[in-house]
RNA sequence: GCCCGGGUAGCUCAGUUGGUAGAGCAUGCGACUGAAAAUCGCAGUGUCGGCGGUUCGACUCCGUCCCCGGGCA
């Protein structure tokens, strides 16, 4: 078992270490399933007791719908233990989040706390919301809402020939088969007239040279975390996922957005339809956790960028993690 | 006990006149710029139930034994 740390900012200070009169924001981030959000309640408590008050906020893709309490595993009241939690549930499942979307709220959030001398800490396992809000995004104006409709409506090969004619670089980077990155490039060019390539030469918005980041990434073994994945969707079945979701389908979204692709929802609705036993949707949910904890473990071990200083742990114990934030933190 | 069907990858199975095997899923590895709990790419592994026989050569044919279904007694 082992757990790594990094500390990062701009890159300016060296190693990482804390420099200036930068504000500090603290950040756990992990698969799913690892233990975060109590880690993260942990740190605040502990960060308090030494006299900075915290925030925690969430970095979650799926902790921010309102309609995903269950399913998303979001923190409850008692689990908070009296600790301010921001941006949990706080969109509307008909709404779609996006990571610059997020990363702007985050931003406020941030700004906020520090603005009442409190310590943000950043949780989730989301690291494309990580990265927007760290390094910035490029500037896409927003896609013209018709052009977006007609481009998803398009199957992926007709998708892919259109982009070749009309961003063939983006065509022959892309694989033919990724729907979701074919049209967001055929949805770029064609909204905004230019080529994906031309916006992401810049990225914007990023506040790692704002601010001295710690944090901590979360890399358990993998067999105990695949066991967590399997006994948290099980709990979650008892614990009123499957009304969670009659509720969601009830309201018969776009079957297209963010909360109706979340884990277990696709798997819970097959069973409401019939189409499913239970113990088949057990385990197929099971089986999607696992494979998302997956994706995460390969993007923390290679997406964050290299001004990000890593640093090993031999194990995920809470107590000493806090301690070793707490002292990058400067807070002991 | 007899009859029928089956034993091939971790699982479910395919394998066409005999030329030492392959799909899906799982697993592992990877990519990732406004849907990221999404989307996509790459890669293993097999005493083809055991033993014997026919054959230059057997997962394929023959014999026998074992195991699993179903049926008849």
């Amino acid at each position: 078992m082992s757990t790594d740390g990094i500390s990062f900012d701009d890159g300016s200070a060296g190693n990482g270490s804390i420099s200036g009169a930068r504000p500090r924001v603290a950040l756990i981030a992990g698969p799913t399933a690892s233990g975060k959000s109590d880690l993260a309640v942990e740190l605040a408590l502990a960060s308090e007791r030494a006299g900075l008050p915290a925030t925690v906020i969430n970095a979650d893709s799926a902790q921010v719908y309102a309609d995903l309490a269950v399913l998303s595993a979001r923190p409850s009241e008692a689990e908070m233990r009296g600790v301010p939690h921001v941006l949990f549930g706080t969109w509307d499942g008909a709404q779609a989040c996006s990571a610059a979307d997020w990363a702007a709220r985050a931003r406020d959030e941030i700004a906020k706390a520090h603005a009442s001398r409190r310590l943000p800490i950043l949780v989730g396992g989301t690291g494309l919301y990580l990265r927007t809000l760290i390094d910035g995004i490029a500037p896409i104006p927003a896609i013209d809402p018709a052009v977006r409709e007609a481009v998803r409506a398009l199957p992926v090969a007709a998708a892919h020939a259109a982009l070749a004619s009309e961003d063939p670089q983006a065509a022959m980077r892309l694989n033919p088969a990724d729907t979701t990155r074919v049209a967001r490039a055929l949805e770029v060019v064609r909204s905004t007239g230019r080529p994906l390539d031309h916006w992401h030469a810049r990225r914007e918005g990023g506040i790692a040279g704002a601010v001295a980041l710690t944090a901590t990434v979360l890399v358990p073994e993998r067999e105990w975390l695949y066991a967590r994945c399997d006994r948290r969707f099980a709990l979650m079945m008892e614990n009123g996922a499957v009304e969670e979701v009659e509720a969601l389908l009830s309201r018969d979204l776009d079957p297209a957005l963010p909360v109706m692709r979340a884990i277990g929802v696709p798997e819970i609705a097959a069973m409401l339809a019939g189409r499913a036993d239970r113990a088949a949707t057990l385990e197929a949910g099971a089986q999607a956790t696992r494979r998302y904890a997956k994706r995460q473990y390969t993007w923390f071990r290679h997406q964050p960028p290299t001004a990000w200083t890593r640093f090993d742990t031999e194990s995920v114990d809470n107590k000493l993690i806090i301690e070793t934030l707490l002292r990058d933190l400067r807070l002991t």
